[in-house]
RNA sequence: CGGGGCGUAGCGUAGUGGCUAGCGCGCCUGCUUUGGGAGCAGGAGAUCGGGAGUUCGAAUCUCCCCGCCCCGACCA
């Protein structure tokens, strides 16, 4: 393969486009990489289909290396099966919709589940058929709220998407974990530094999920990391360690106390430090002494609306996103003033566990952090304008209607598997994996008859790779200032051979070496441009971002080229002789 | 959906009531130049997001609409 920059389609930009953010939207546009045609949608253009098609030929490998196979849904579906699953009502404003001329409602898959899911209903009946695992690199559609950093997060991208069919549970645990050592091998190809964190859970009892995520500062999802083990989880799976139960005795008697002018929980600490009847003996009190307990709005999927009330310590607000992801498909928001009204025992500001609890006069369900376990006292609301109450002692003074692990992770957490420190990060979720269990095969009725004749629901699992994401997560990971820098597998080319000069010479015998190297299997992107100054070449081949440029030029006449590496920037001249035989050992190695 | 910002040529931008809307990049023609985004000369390219209004006069002021970007909400 040539590519002649003389007839290539490409334009590359020597300002950042104003519209863009991060760096790989940036380059990949400068780059003439890619171009916005709408919100979250984007043409590839020559060069960037290169490189998207090497992304996925790469996926596409490892997915049929592991045994699977490919199959190719349409991108339009029909509503009858989201229907059945009642995702056509679940997704929401993000499902892509549309009518045909009869007015029957089609739309844009946002995932496959239900269509792989049919699709093996009509073919397979036996558990001699199972295991099965089928797959699809198809362009999804979801309309999201707010697309945002170019080609990471789209309105339209691609993924790889796989689905598993097992008779039993044990099968599941195997169709996952080939996926799980088939992506660590896609994405190892890809060049991309990732990791494998745990995305549900575990005290939910929810299935085995975990997510590849890219780390970068761009990152959308937040993880934690332990530093002394390998734990590593979403914010949202993180759990957190209860403390043993503490000693109750010795603990003076609730008290409630006049805490004028303490609507937040920092005046209310220094309020108790301040007054002499009210300070510890042994230390301040601090933020972590009070039991911060805060109102949502929990509304079902079936438009139902139930008040819940979360207690954690004062120096931690609740992760709407921890919260949501112990709710769901349920949505939480925070008390509005009209929920305070159709709740007159609840004061605002002065909320504390008396008002509150099924077996309250509120009747609001009362979950509570798992740092608050039997024994610890708190300061908290008093559920009247202006007072708290202290020494109110978990286990002793009240008790809540169960446990939530939904305040914020913070940086220097314990880990929950080893206790060591964890630290936070961000990441791009480049892949997913998931034990998804029987509620498809469930919805859509998917039976095989097992070795005894039975009937069995069969268990699912699916599996995702962002693959134009992965694009966009390779260039967050690998550019400097200059540009990017494609590792060489989903490089465009393998060299950026450019030729300079005002002579002829350099460029035939830039054009000698091309087709050199084109016979011998190197992918060749040969600046071939008459009459375009040296600096703007080199600078478009730092910006473009081939592994390996070549340059043609000034030491020629002594019969040297140029081979330099464009990530560590190490140039070498070497004999015009040996030029072939050194790029081949340089692309093969 | 809430908050903030922005919309002027392919790209980046200047222009806050006044004359023919300015500049840089890119593009076209010619000459020169050729190891780090070259020089000179000439040129093409803009319904100033759209509509309505105020005014002698609107890119500029007012109203409505549309679109985009960022933060948040949302996002198996």
């Amino acid at each position: 393969m040539i590519l002649r920059m003389s007839t290539l389609f490409l334009r590359t930009l020597r300002d950042d486009p104003a519209d863009a953010e991060v760096p790989s939207h940036r380059l990949l546009v400068r780059g003439g990489y890619v171009r916005r045609v709408a919100p979250g949608v984007f043409t590839w253009l020559p060069l960037g289909f290169l490189v998207y098609r090497n992304v996925e030929a790469i996926v596409r490998n490892e997915m049929d290396a592991a045994g699977f196979q490919e199959v190719h849904f349409p991108a339009m579906l029909p509503r009858e099966p989201y229907e059945q699953t009642n995702r056509w009502t679940e997704y929401g404003d993000t499902l892509f919709r549309l009518k045909d001329r009869k007015g029957a409602d089609y739309l844009l898959g946002p995932t496959h589940e239900e269509m792989f899911t049919l699709l093996v209903k009509g073919e397979y009946s036996s558990y001699k058929d199972l295991p099965l695992v089928i797959y699809q690199i198809q362009t999804k559609f979801r309309d999201e709220a707010r697309p945002r950093a170019g080609i990471l997060r789209g309105r339209e991208f691609v993924m790889k998407d796989s689905y598993s069919f097992d008779v039993d549970d044990d099968g599941l645990a195997r169709s996952y974990a080939r996926h799980r050592d088939a992506y660590i091998a896609t994405f190892e190809r890809l060049g991309l530094d990732f990791v494998i964190v745990s995305a549900m859970s575990g005290a939910m009892g929810g299935s085995a999920s975990e997510e590849f995520l890219a780390p970068t500062e761009v990152g959308e999802d937040s993880f934690v990391r332990c530093t002394s083990c390998d734990y590593a989880a979403n914010v949202e799976a993180v759990v957190t360690t209860a403390p043993a139960d503490a000693e109750v005795s010795g603990v003076p008697a609730a008290h409630v106390e006049q805490t004028p002018d303490t609507p937040t929980i920092e005046t209310l600490v220094d309020l108790a430090n301040g007054r002499d009847d009210l300070a510890r003996a042994d230390r301040p009190w601090t933020a972590a002494d009070t039991l911060k307990n805060v109102l949502f709005m929990v509304t079902g999927t079936d438009g139902s609306r139930t008040p819940l009330a979360v207690g954690v310590p004062g120096d931690r607000e609740v992760d709407l996103k921890r919260l949501e992801a112990v709710l769901q498909p349920g949505i939480a928001t925070v008390f509005e003033e009209a929920d305070f009204v159709a709740h007159p025992s609840l004061v605002k500001g002065y909320i504390g566990p008396g008002a509150l609890g099924e077996a309250s006069a509120s009747g609001v369900r009362y979950l509570v952090d798992p740092r608050v376990v039997s024994g610890t006292r708190w300061i908290t609301g008093a559920n009247e304008s202006g007072r708290h109450v202290f020494d109110l002692v978990a286990g002793r003074d009240f008790s809540a209607d169960g446990v939530i692990d939904v305040a914020e992770v913070r940086e220097g957490d314990a880990c929950p598997a080893c206790g060591g420190q964890l630290t936070l990060a961000r990441g791009i979720e480049i892949g997913h994996i998931f034990q998804l269990g029987r509620k498809y095969a469930e919805a859509l009725d998917l039976k095989v008859l097992d070795e005894t004749g039975r009937l069995v629901t069969v268990t699912m699992g699916s599996y995702g790779i962002g693959v134009s994401r992965a694009v966009a997560a390779i260039a967050e990971q690998s550019h400097d200032e200059r540009g990017l820098i494609w590792p060489r597998e989903v490089s465009p080319a393998d060299i950026h051979l450019i030729a300079t000069g005002k002579s002829d010479e350099a460029f035939e015998a830039a054009e000698v070496i091309a087709t050199q190297l084109d016979a011998v299997g190197v992918r060749v992107l040969f600046d071939d441009r008459r009459g375009v100054s040296p600096g703007v070449k080199f600078n478009d081949s730092e910006l473009l971002g081939v592994p390996t440029i070549v340059v043609v030029g000034k030491r020629l006449a002594e019969g040297f080229i140029e081979i330099k590496d464009r990530r560590t920037g190490d140039r070498e001249d070497v004999p015009v002789a040996d030029v072939i035989e050194v790029i081949r050992a340089i692309v093969a190695a």
